[in-house]
DNA sequence: CTGAAAGCGCTTACAG
DNA sequence: CTGAAAGCGCTTACAG
């Protein structure tokens, strides 16, 4: 420990250092260490502390594939809301992998104050020894501490507005994503299309989270839509309706006259696509900046309740909006 | 050290998890001491392991806020590319801020094996203890280890493109961040459109790489640029140029008859927008292998060369291309 | 082939 | 108010 140089002792500089010198040690020594420091650019070992103390100020966020640029803005939530504090890493799932208890493992190692955990894979535990909040994993169980949406208000509005456009059947474009979220959209969907009298066609169909996948499975199964009577297709997340978007340009067909189309998340470019989309808006920044705080409680010791943010529909042209 | 529950001193599991067992431990040992961390769930201890060996096996990617799906894919290369000797942990600065040398001291105490920086702020000297590689930095120094791309094809072909639409003054949209490679876009489109005798607009904005930011700029200026005879904007990413299109289809403007909009990057939704838009493709995810090879390359001790990524022109019909 | 011991750079009771 | 010492969980020469 080089700040030693400051003429006095090891313990006198960590005390100094970490702030825990009020009433501990004399003012003239305390700024004598600070300049030493300041001189030598000294830097507290993060390993060493960590050991030390058992514990360190490392927070990390495992993320699924970042190409959903969803994810952006839960990053931006969290990240805002940390402060500086806790130093926010982020580690990203292989593409089309979610988060599972393995990754969560591989992150205990690092002894970090705490975990977040995006849209993790379906059944899993994920627990840890360290305080783990869970986002957007609605299938978690009871003593799990996590922040979800509820996307009822948006579903509802998404299907009465189909509804009033005149549409009697329609189509749904999952995800194939083992994610709960994913699987209580297409449930939630399901049921209000029921009660509002519209059916879903059986020929529905999965895609990888991105645009040319969507767009290759839209290819192969639009012909069947079309014979089938669809006149609106709704896809679990914005870039599959992408895909459906460029393959209805390419086609010739008319959007939302020939066939409508909306998604999931509402990202900043769905305002910009031909023609721009209807969307049940999921606002990410605030899904992470409620997984901060309630992490951040449970690192105080504070008491955390539930928390469900609700999701509204945004109409636009893609479905005559 | 719980494994010693193998009956063997703690050494020996050390060597064992770390595989440095061969001809040192005895093959019955070696596997009652697996048995017993299967068992126990062992695994050892990030900082205590960084501590006593000096370094450990993180490698630490900071990269400018992820609102711009450019940097998912140059993630994602990095990721396919590092494999699972190195663990890959991302740090993203403030909203608008670019990585600096303070980050990069944030990091080192974290003992990481190397440190990968994109986009870093122009001007900042990013050295460190441990092997640092730069991404799309083209003003480092000489003794930094880059990988940058060589714009010049890609804005050759845009430029020239734009002469054969008939474009003679256009303007160029900026993006406000204080990146070298904007500079260096920039001036290299400014003297590829003087060669072609094409004229730049004094009238040049700038705003944040938001589809937003870029909105608000060009309600601001366009009514500007149309009296100065502009018929075609650059804008310096793609989603600068989103904003640009979501403004000309607001005023009902005609794209590109009335005005053409090209962008760079060429993000994958860029094939989706009103209309599909011209882009310098940067392709990310090269981006991002090449700089985990060179940093790979780097800790194994082995020489590296200088890479300059090639971008090339994708024609869209934002430009009538 | 195996184990006892020192040391990595800190933090934190505990004496003085 | 200040310092000497133990200990955090590992790894790595070094003896045996």
């Amino acid at each position: 420990m080089v700040a030693e140089r400051a003429g006095t002792s090891i313990a006198t500089v960590s005390l100094v250092v970490n702030g825990k010198d009020r009433g501990r040690v004399s003012a003239p020594i305390a700024s004598r260490v600070r300049d030493a420091v300041d001189e030598l650019g000294y830097v507290v070992d993060h390993a060493a502390s960590s050991l030390a103390r058992g514990t360190g100020d490392l927070v990390v966020l495992i993320a699924p594939d970042l190409s959903n640029p969803f994810f952006a803005e839960v990053i931006r939530g969290v990240r805002d809301t940390l402060g500086d504090r806790y130093q926010l890493v982020l580690s990203v799932t292989e593409r089309g992998a979610q988060p599972s208890t393995a990754d969560l493992r591989r992150f205990e190692r690092l002894r970090p104050a705490g975990i977040l955990v995006d849209a993790p894979a379906a059944g899993e535990s994920l627990d840890a020894s360290v305080p783990v909040v869970l986002l957007d994993a609605p299938d978690a169980p009871e003593s799990a501490v996590t922040v979800d949406y509820d996307l009822s208000p948006g579903i509802d509005e998404l299907v009465a507005h189909l509804r009033e456009q005149g549409h009697e059947h329609v189509v749904y474009l999952d995800g194939t994503a083992r994610v709960a979220t994913f699987g209580i959209r297409h449930r939630m969907f399901d049921g209000a299309c029921a009660a509002a009298g519209i059916t879903v066609s059986e020929l529905g169909a999965r895609a990888d989270l991105t645009v040319d996948a969507a767009a290759a499975a839209t290819e192969h199964a639009i012909e069947a839509w079309h014979e089938d009577g669809v006149t609106a297709v709704v896809a679990a997340a914005d870039t599959l309706a992408y895909g459906v978007l460029r393959v209805a340009g390419a086609m010739g067909l008319r959007v939302p006259e020939d066939l409508a189309v909306a998604g999931f998340d509402d990202l900043p470019s769905s305002s910009v696509t031909a023609p721009a989309l209807t969307s049940v808006a999921l606002p990410g920044a605030e899904l992470g900046r409620a997984a901060a705080l309630r992490l951040l409680a449970a690192l105080d010791g504070t008491a955390v309740e539930p928390v469900a943010l609700p999701a509204r529909l945004v109409r636009r042209a893609s479905t005559g909006g």
